[in-house]
DNA sequence: CGTATGACTAGCT
DNA sequence: CAGCTAGCCATAC
């Protein structure tokens, strides 16, 4: 990890490590980025979808495993679509974090 | 530099 | 079980 990284670049770095049918939840990005209490920031930083061709921000859902925002296509509809296109198990409009949590670092 | 905002989370009612 | 409030954080304006 690069010292004197900003959070964002902590956050991208992690958000491209999430393997391909997996999903990871803001606070957990957030944790991995240094601070577990950022989940906002986290997902601010999608928003404003600065890495949106850059890091699968599409598999970071919110920690109840529910789709939340996405600024590109249809909104969550388009981003449920890659998670189930990727492989990611849903349960009804939510992930099955259960069987599909990226429990990577 | 100070204020406002948002794709969060956990807790309480 | 569902809805609302309060707390925390980094970025944008």
């Amino acid at each position: 990890m690069k010292a004197g990284a900003t959070f964002s670049e902590k956050v991208h770095a992690a958000a491209s490590k999430i393997p391909l049918g997996k999903v990871a939840t803001y606070g957990q990005l957030a944790a991995l980025a240094g601070n577990p209490r950022a989940g906002r920031a986290v997902g601010m930083l999608m928003s404003k979808n600065r890495d949106a061709n850059v890091v699968p921000c599409h598999r970071v859902v919110s920690s109840a495993g529910a789709l939340t925002g996405y600024s590109m296509g249809k909104g969550v509809v388009t981003k449920m679509s890659k998670l189930k296109k990727e492989g990611v198990v849903f349960k009804g409009e939510k992930v099955d974090l259960a069987a599909s949590l990226w429990k990577g670092n």
